[in-house]
DNA sequence: TTCACCTGTCAGAGTTTTCTTACACCTCAA
DNA sequence: TTGAGGTGTAAGAAAACTCTGACAGGTGAA
């Protein structure tokens, strides 16, 4: 259960944010364990400008969460580790959201 | 709990299927009961030809299911209705359906 | 200074999604 | 025969997504 269901759109933006294999493959890396983008690019193998942008992605619907530390030699490290959701995905729950959706009406 | 978890395949699949404001909405509509195309599209506002796409969309990730039948007054009419599904979103259940990735080795 | 790391961003190409419009077919009833 | 109501599909535009390659800035160590 979801401590505060998600609305319509924040689920259609985690849904959305989870449904590419190289994001799932990153969050499933960042569940063993917190790490930084460089080091996360060579990892998966994956360019770090492309795993920059599935990151940005990721944090900006709270799947995970970025920090910017320094290193003891001084170095700018910007460390992700995955937020803690738990989502059911129901007919029922889906229905639920739905009653809170905003999204699709065009500008 | 899901019956037998998806691949990771298949779950990318739902999560893309999922991940659409309008595919939402269906999925919702019909956890109310079977509906038949040309309705749905008019109780939800779209044009029959998008809907039917979706439709596709969702019943080709198993998460709807359609069947052609014969109104009385003998026209062909294709009803669908939701698959029971229950999936549940979580870091570790991620990096389980992540193990049997086969997705994104580009052809 | 140069090298090896780290961070970030931008421009553009290529692909996929989304949606509209138009077409074709079927049956029954007027 | 025409109209209403059902089915499906194909062509093409518009928008979003994915990815590469190049660039810029930071620090510390050789």
């Amino acid at each position: 259960m979801t401590a505060t269901p998600p609305t319509g759109d924040q689920l259609v933006g985690m849904l959305a944010a989870l449904s590419n294999p190289l994001r799932l493959r990153i969050v499933a890396e960042l569940a063993n364990g917190r790490d930084y983008v460089s080091n996360l690019a060579r990892v998966i193998g994956v360019s770090r400008p492309l795993l920059h942008m599935h990151l940005q992605r990721l944090e900006a619907v709270g799947l995970i969460v970025g920090n910017l530390e320094l290193s003891e030699d001084g170095k700018a490290m910007k460390y992700y580790e995955v937020a803690d959701f738990d989502l059911r995905l129901t007919a029922t729950t889906l229905a639920e959201a739905v009653a809170t959706l905003t999204l699709k009406e065009k500008s």
